[in-house]
DNA sequence: TTTGAAAGAATGTCCTGACAAACTGTTGCA
DNA sequence: TGCAACAGTTTGTCAGGACATTCTTTCAAA
């Protein structure tokens, strides 16, 4: 198993090490249940240090992708393991669902903070914000009606958003969501939730509440989304620890 | 800041400080966004190498109780951030609700397994399984519906898991689950879901589906999960990579 | 007074080395 | 033949050391 580490490259050793072995796993080069060489030759195969070798398999490990038992050695995590980070992704939380969706823009407004909304923000009552209110699709059928309040400051223009995605736009202005707090629910859908999204009246509907913050604890952006319960569900990997 | 270590512990010394600072910060000794001592500092003063002290660190910086900048140095999280780390737990799905849970068995039968039961706990079709429904109640209301299906000789009694809880039980017996696929949704509850967990009819249910495996991939168990979504939600914290 | 460079501070990456703990396989003894 | 002990294998923990990168502060020059 050739792994090629580019020492001249920015990229530490020990990333590309488990960018390589990720690779060969998803290339089907590494069977699920199938034992790597052990740390210590591994290392010396690839010239560098047990340590380094040990922190590329430990992020693999720390990710699922891999299994190490003291005394067996390392092996590739059974297939049905083999997710990304088990976890429902920040940016990207519709990809569980396996829809490429789009994204139509319904209502983009600037105003004052209702009391509730500043609470949410973290904002004194009365300041701007901007509400944002998209319906999402897949193909031509809508799935989910996403309403995001944000701080007017950090608020991207309509015209920005839809052009890219909520949360590249915030990227690109400087402003970078680390953590967020979601709450998922459900509810039946009102007459126009339900007219919106082209289910019966009081279906099921799921929804998520959301706050995220940037590194310092402050409120980037709220959501509250709605999905329809017969098109949507949210996947996630559990992992005990 | 004291933190005192037993090097006569069996606890590897990077795990009791982490186990310090996750303490003194959950007591307030150290704020939220306050800082720690440099690591190399700490290592020297706490006597232990520097990459001990570093993989203390890290730890709590991978669960959210730490920030970590080159240069600048080492910050408890903002207050917001400070959930252990952010995943529904395999075991406690209840706690992140606040709520004190008892549970009551409703039924345990060993039967043949469906077609459709079979796939999902990956067995061959027509053996014996455990089916067990429990109805989860916060004081005397009741919250959740929980039918979890086991490979028969996985299974424990029905006095043992009126005893103790389902992994607690499996634990016992030596099955470990260690990673578990979910899948959350929702759904109008049917008439007789309706009258056993005391909502009108047609109201909306949470639902949460789950098939649990072993370090070595075979399922453990499989999980249907039905709550009031008028008294639950499910609450996760998100961290971007 | 402002700006840019240098110095100081702290984390991040990587190295070499050693011992402990847990697992598997082999061998010896009853 | 079966069981226990031992040997071999591998990961886990810990140590000491060095250099690179990033951030903040200070100082000097314009």
């Amino acid at each position: 198993m050739r792994f090629d580490l580019d020492r001249a490259s920015p990229v530490p050793l020990y990333h590309q090490l488990a960018s390589a072995i990720e690779r060969a796993i998803q290339d089907g080069q590494l069977a699920p249940g199938s034992s790597l060489e052990n740390e210590i030759a591994l290392a010396q195969r690839l010239g560098i240090s047990r340590p380094t070798a040990r922190q590329a398999l430990k992020s693999l490990v720390d990710r699922g992708l891999l299994v190490r038992r003291r005394g067996v050695g390392t092996q590739v995590s059974p297939a049905q393991i083999h997710r990304p980070v088990g976890l429902t992704s920040l940016y990207d939380d519709l990809e569980g669902s396996g829809q490429l969706p789009t994204t139509r823009m319904l209502d983009w407004e600037r105003r004052q903070a209702s009391v509730e909304e500043a609470e949410e923000l973290e904002l004194a009552a009365g300041v701007d914000i901007v509400a944002i209110k998209r319906l999402r699709l897949a193909g031509d059928e809508p799935i989910a009606v996403l309403t995001n309040l944000l701080p007017e400051m950090l608020a991207p223009s309509r015209e920005d958003l839809e052009r890219t995605g909520l949360y590249e736009c915030l990227r690109e202005r400087g402003y970078q969501p680390s953590v967020a707090k979601q709450r998922i629910g459900a509810r039946t859908a009102t007459a126009a939730e339900a007219r919106m999204l082209e289910e019966s009246p009081r279906s099921a509907l799921l929804t998520a509440d959301r706050v995220a913050y940037d590194d310092a604890g402050h409120v980037v952006e709220v959501g509250h989304h709605i999905y329809r319960a017969s098109r949507y569900v949210f996947e996630t990997t559990l992992f005990s620890r």
